[in-house]
DNA sequence: CTAGAATGCTTTAGGCTTAATCTATTCAAG
DNA sequence: CTTGAATAGATTAAGCCTAAAGCATTCTAG
């Protein structure tokens, strides 16, 4: 029930695949397919990302997203300031930060003016394992990208920029109508 | 400690957002970056939908992908051919179909060649159902994308075609190294 | 026919994520 | 100073998702 209409890779490829948006119906609006093709890329890379850094250093991209924040602050970041950075809620920072520190990774520090706040900051070994990580990480994500030119790049960047941009006009606004 | 340095929307804008890409140091890959503004876009729009279909509907991404899925199968589909669609485990889709079929929106039936498959399918009340919400779910991803023009999402779709074409030829290699 | 492999699905354990609620602390108005 | 609102973080309940293991059925060599 496969479409063998127009465009695309191989007939094998095509018939191998059968993912969420390959199918989509000719009716349906350009919007619709260029969406679930986004979600679609995505995914993919993600999931790629998930099981390399599973089967290569035996964790997670949330630990190491988080780990790859604080890297860029040496003097530590407030949980709040972490939950915004990776735009997930304190409850979840919470859990993660709370692994991360049960493996010395992370720790917890009183922030000094404000006895509600705490800092999180890498451990000396929290330093150490995500310098190893993240050299690993973006030979990955080169390799995994490498299929468009430099100038590709380039426009991909700036269409998902006026993307984002747009899209958070209207997710500002407090109601999505 | 944002970076003042170039491109990008207002200052208030720039201030007010410290999210995932935003903040990437200018030594970075432009793989790197490209790939977190790949993730940032996607995530701002898969939680857009997200909240949208809770507030509206109550219900979520995943129970409407399936039924979308489901619905341009009126025969219905083997949970093995579901989990292949929406990329996701067999066990995964076996606990969103459980719920489906609690809410009487979906129903199992036998295969008829093979006892040990299932065929899942809409019921009337399913179909119903996905038919409003999926009127108003292309409305949402129409709007959420006008921010590009028509030839801006062809070009857009067309780079992450390439995209997902090279990341499905290296991902199916099996290990990613 | 009959092992043994393969397949379709479910179950389990564990991690991620959210919304909602709770506690402690800080801030602001009177 | 005191009261009440706001803020920082943690907790809880529920859903999503995965990998791995398990069960039943089907297929395939011999």
């Amino acid at each position: 029930m496969l479409r063998v209409t127009a465009i695309g890779p191989s007939d094998e490829a095509r018939v191998r695949r059968a993912d969420r948006e390959t199918s989509a119906r000719a009716g349906d609006h350009r919007a619709l397919r260029l969406w679930l093709r986004l979600l679609t890329c995505t995914q993919l890379l993600e999931r790629h990302m998930r099981n390399l850094l599973r089967l290569r250093f035996g964790t997670t991209l949330p630990r190491f997203d988080l780990m790859s924040r604080l890297e860029r602050y040496p003097e530590g970041l407030k949980m709040k300031e972490l939950s915004h950075h990776l735009m997930v809620t304190g409850g979840n920072v919470t859990g993660i930060v709370d692994q991360l520190v049960r493996e010395r990774l992370v720790e917890r520090l009183p922030e000094p003016g404000d006895r509600r706040a705490l800092r999180v900051r890498l451990t000396r070994a929290g330093d150490e394992a995500f310098g190893k990580m993240a050299r690993a990480h973006e030979e990955w994500i080169v390799s995994v990208l490498s299929g468009l030119s430099r100038k590709e790049h380039a426009e991909l960047f700036r269409l998902l920029a006026k993307v984002k941009s747009h899209a958070l006009g209207i997710t500002e606004r407090k109601d999505g109508a």
